[in-house]
DNA sequence: AGCACGCCGACT
DNA sequence: GTCGGCGTGCTC
């Protein structure tokens, strides 16, 4: 909700938050004109100009020939409370700099810059002795198609598939009407009656469930929780609708950009106009336009990777965070935040609704959901006829199968049935490349990175070696860095390139398409390769997590998980818990439409928990069983943690820090904080910093963050050690 | 982050 | 003498 803002008039002391690495606010005289608290301003630091936030009144008592005046205002609106509010505290709580959260905030090229104008064409009445051709038939016919906000030359020429000049030679007639129009325009509006799909009876209650929750004036979370394909995207867009006639603004958050293509598609199908997109893919002009958009209220629904979660809104009413259990919504670097819980603060600092939709929600969402945290919704049916697949346990200790080969016999008749019916084939195997270790079969050495402490893992496509910690890559050895014999190496493991080999010698006729982050060179390319998919050109789709994430293919009826029991291995907290969102995404791709799919789990250990829980169809039980461990532990959600990661080129550094950090947990263990560590991390040499770690653990209801700050605050970092902070870690590595 | 200041060693 | 290496400290 907007909210008007204090003003300070000319001369009076106010602070101001500057993007410059200094972690506190410095006092400034507002200009001759004054200006708003939440005013972005640029004002003179040492030599420079910066650009900084108006964070308030000045309360201290500095020098006043020290005070300098703020040299100017932005066009741009003061943002909102809640945005300020929502700064300082993404800052505490993960232990960052408020500047570091500013700078989120900000990470757009040329905001200060003035408004420029382009020419745009506008449509105009047709003349009546104007000489219709067929070509500037189209031009017409693209323009009606167009969303009315103007083209410029180039684009209509795009579009119509005609050259430049049949439109410079349309616009003296009047047909076109060419005008200077500023360069960044509003995005159309929403039209929210465009195209209301029939819901199911099961959609139709939950939307109306949802409306009740939307039309209260406070905020609230909710979990809207639904098996694959039953129709929660449909759902939230009405929750979205419903926001927008009441006059406010809506963010969505997915995990992925290459899901945005498909659902902005999605959104213009029910609203009309295409929304305002937000991540990594966009060109500067266009992050420039959403914005400033965003903050004018003239972008009513934005979509976005979770840095959107930043953009200055004039009146947010909705965020949803969509498969709010993925995993890439926790920031890996500067800032470390996880965007999913950031949402939450968000919108309750804005006194927003937020809706978190997920088919495998977190275990911290189950819970918070369980207590009555957040109010949940379940749609329990597939939209139309389409019924969820059949999961089956292929014992694997029961198969004969080469120690070279992955697709046992039992599958391998269950993907001979489905190509003789023209069906399609997923293969799931969560490995990129060709083969994860290469060992020389003369003395055993294994080939590793240079700079890291890991394997390197053969790409046979791009014919290279490749590092998966920090991307190097290297040609395969001719010889043995070790004993020095020629070209005697042993792909060891499958990847899914491997496995892409082993289907075509074992299925010669059928067409094959690998689907590897490593293997696309943009979204575009990526994106263009899943419609090819969904044509039907392809019988057997190979792929890692990335197919996971919400593609639909409408043939697709069988789901082999190859090696299910991957996941399952090593420490990770988390490790029962992603494997079973995992393969639960996974095998749900099975079966669309009207044909009934199929998901079969080669497993090794057809007994565990997680094994039985999703052939069972159990979800519930795993949660309650998942829940119970953690809680006996004391893990989150149940606990909190902190992870500390001290790196630095020697390995003495890094240790010598630690153990520096460890002498003083005597302020953690006051405040209820046990202190594990120092230890070498998990994978200790990246990049070649050797990495050691430290681990804070507390009661749910301890808060950790101020004194984890005092307590780091002790020590300084000499030369080139680094030590960062992660509040509620997810890796250990 | 950037920039000035300042305290040392190596050079025209 | 004085040029420039980069450790240290400051920015309203």
């Amino acid at each position: 909700m907007k909210q008007d803002q204090e003003f300070f008039a000319d001369g009076m002391l106010v602070e101001v938050l500057t993007t410059q690495p200094v972690d506190r606010l410095f006092t400034y005289k507002a200009p001759s004109a004054g200006c708003f608290k939440g005013a972005i301003v640029l004002v003179p630091f040492g030599k420079r100009i910066v650009m900084g936030l108006v964070w308030g009144a000045s309360t201290e008592k500095i020098e006043p020939k020290k005070i300098k005046t703020i040299d100017s205002i932005l066009e741009h609106r003061p943002i909102q409370p809640e945005l300020q509010n929502f700064i300082r505290r993404v800052a505490d709580y993960t232990v960052s700099p408020l500047y570091s959260v500013f700078r989120l905030v900000t990470r757009v090229r040329d905001i200060a810059a003035q408004e420029t104008h382009k020419r745009l064409l506008f449509r105009g009445k047709v003349p009546s002795q104007f000489k219709m051709t067929s070509a500037r038939a189209r031009v017409l016919e693209s323009f009606d198609q167009s969303d009315g906000t103007g083209l410029s030359i180039s684009e209509l020429a795009k579009l119509a598939k005609v050259s430049p000049s049949v439109i410079n030679a349309m616009i003296p007639s009047g047909c076109l009407i060419s005008k200077m129009q500023p360069k960044d325009l509003p995005y159309a509006a929403v039209d929210t009656t465009h195209s209301k799909r029939p819901l199911s009876e099961d959609q139709a209650r939950v939307v109306s469930e949802l409306s009740k929750v939307l039309d209260q004036n406070a905020h609230s979370s909710i979990l809207l929780c639904g098996v694959t394909g039953s129709g929660k995207t449909a759902v939230y867009l009405e929750a979205i609708a419903k926001v927008i006639d009441g006059g406010l603004q809506a963010l969505v958050l997915l995990p992925e950009i290459a899901l945005t293509g498909e659902f902005t598609e999605r959104l213009k199908a029910r609203f009309g106009v295409y929304p305002a997109e937000w991540h990594s893919g966009i060109s500067q002009s266009e992050r420039r336009r959403v914005w400033k958009m965003v903050g004018r209220g003239q972008a009513q629904i934005v979509v976005g990777a979770r840095s959107a979660l930043f953009l200055p809104f004039e009146s947010l009413g909705l965020i949803v965070v969509d498969e709010e259990h993925d995993s890439s919504y926790k920031q890996q670097d500067g800032v470390l935040y996880n965007a999913r819980d950031m949402a939450v603060l968000r919108a309750s600092l804005a006194n927003a609704k937020v809706i978190l939709a997920s088919a495998t929600p977190s275990l911290e969402t189950w819970n918070n959901a369980k207590s009555g945290k957040y109010k949940r919704f379940n749609l329990t049916k597939r939209y139309g006829s389409s019924v969820l697949p059949d999961i089956e346990i292929i014992d694997m200790r029961n198969e004969e199968l080469r120690s070279d080969q992955w697709i046992s016999p039992t599958l391998k008749t269950k993907i001979d049935v489905a190509i003789n019916n023209s069906e399609q084939v997923l293969l799931f195997l969560n490995r990129r490349g060709y083969a994860p270790v290469t060992l020389c079969r003369s003395c055993g050495e294994r080939i590793g990175c240079d700079f890291c402490d890991t394997a390197m893992i053969e790409h046979r496509f791009q014919k290279r070696l490749m590092c998966h910690q920090c991307g190097e890559t290297k040609a395969m050895p001719i010889t043995c860095p070790n004993c020095k014999v020629m070209g005697n190496f042993a792909p060891i493991g499958p990847g899914v390139e491997r496995l892409a080999e082993e289907a075509a010698k074992t299925f010669p006729e059928a067409s094959i398409t690998v689907l590897s982050s490593d293997l696309y060179k943009s979204a575009r390319s990526l994106k263009d390769e899943l419609e090819r998919i969904s044509r039907g050109n392809s019988d057997i789709i190979i792929g890692t997590q990335l197919i996971a994430k919400g593609h639909n293919f409408p043939d697709l009826t069988v789901v082999g998980v190859v090696d299910p029991d991957l996941g399952l291995q090593g420490s990770d907290l988390r490790a029962a818990e992603r494997t079973f969102q995992l393969i639960r995404q996974v095998s749900g791709r099975a079966g669309r439409s009207d044909k009934k799919g199929a998901a079969y789990l080669q497993t090794y250990q057809p007994l565990h928990p997680v094994i039985k829980a999703i052939s069972e169809g159990q979800d519930e039980q795993f949660w309650i069983a998942e829940a119970e461990g953690r809680a006996s532990a004391k893990m989150p959600p149940y606990g909190r943690l902190v992870g500390i990661l001290i790196s630095a080129q020697k390995s003495e550094d890094a240790f010598e820090l630690g153990l520096q950090l460890a002498k003083s947990a005597k302020i953690l263990n006051s405040a209820g904080i046990t202190l594990y560590g120092p230890a070498p991390a998990p994978i200790t040499r990246v990049r070649g910093r050797y990495r050691v770690r430290l681990l804070l653990k507390a009661d749910k209801g301890t808060s950790m963050q101020s004194t984890v700050k005092s307590w780091v605050s002790r020590v300084n970092l000499k030369n080139d050690v680094r030590l960062t902070i992660d509040v509620d870690p997810q890796s250990f590595l």
